[in-house]
DNA sequence: TGCAAAATCACCCAAAAGGGTGACGACAAC
DNA sequence: GTTGTCGTCACCCTTTTGGGTGATTTTGCA
């Protein structure tokens, strides 16, 4: 982050030096203020550009839309929760498969990983729904909309 | 969309406007050089993030938020498959408890009975549901309308 | 009243689940 | 280059769960 502000200070002296240049530059040849404004407007557009995309990069774009159950569509994770409550998408994958009534050992057969693994996945998702056993977490999933 | 491209038309020539005004107002004044090279700057920095956004916009993710289900008044079994599986009330209460997320020594400790008891019910439970676990009893319970 | 079903409990054993720790590689972010 | 997150896996140990067997008490109903 410092060194950002650096790099924004020195651009910053370097594009006022240029200006400067410029106007003396064009100052003496009279006709000079459309391709001076050009230049200015093509360079700040390009640093515009710039800025917009880095400053804005991470953010996703969220548009919330409300849908009455009623013929219960497919399902979607309630993403919001999702994320705050830290759970990976692999976490709420092992999720969906413990509700479906799977044991650990058919888990991991499903995903093509070692028991341990899941065993580990499944401990991390209890964390952080408070939960302590799996059924509790099901429970814990459905009434969070995490699950169907 | 149509009354947006009608409004940044109009915002575009109410811009040219202004654009105009000032040329000729400062143009007058002379020293005008570096307030126009500002205004055009700022102005095209602008446009420059705005353009930025907008093209490499990400398609907005749409989080469906479902609205509880309307009533849905209070849950009555399915007699039908509960006399079907041959399945006791005890059992039956056993399940549900078993689904809230209840291990074997809690559900005991609600219903005022032994561990052991529970885990017979239980048992009986899983055979004349099919269940190897009590995840899957609880998902075979939940598909059968067995509990809410 | 007597029988069958239901509910209760105990004991043993095996399997499954869960907690804790540590480790490693991949990958993105700063 | 360093840091952090994620996914992966192993090992050990405890708790929970489930299966099997047997037994006693309650209860509903014929």
């Amino acid at each position: 982050m410092k060194r950002q502000v650096l790099i924004y200070g020195l651009i910053g002296g370097l594009l006022i030096t240029v200006l400067k240049w410029t106007e003396y530059r064009f100052l003496v040849i009279e006709h000079s203020i459309e391709i001076y404004g050009a230049l200015v407007a093509a360079l700040f557009a390009g640093l515009g550009i710039w800025l917009g995309q880095t400053l804005t990069r991470r953010k996703p774009a969220v548009i919330l839309k409300e849908v009455p159950t009623a013929a219960a569509g497919p399902f979607a994770a309630d993403e919001m929760r999702v994320s705050e409550l830290g759970i990976t998408a692999r976490e709420l994958e092992i999720l969906g498969l413990i509700a479906s009534g799977l044991s650990n050992r058919e888990i991991a057969g499903r995903l093509f990983v070692s028991e341990n693994t899941v065993k580990t996945h499944s401990s991390r998702l209890f964390d952080k729904l408070g939960a302590k056993r799996r059924t509790q977490a099901v429970q814990i999933g459905k009434t969070a909309r995490l699950i169907p």
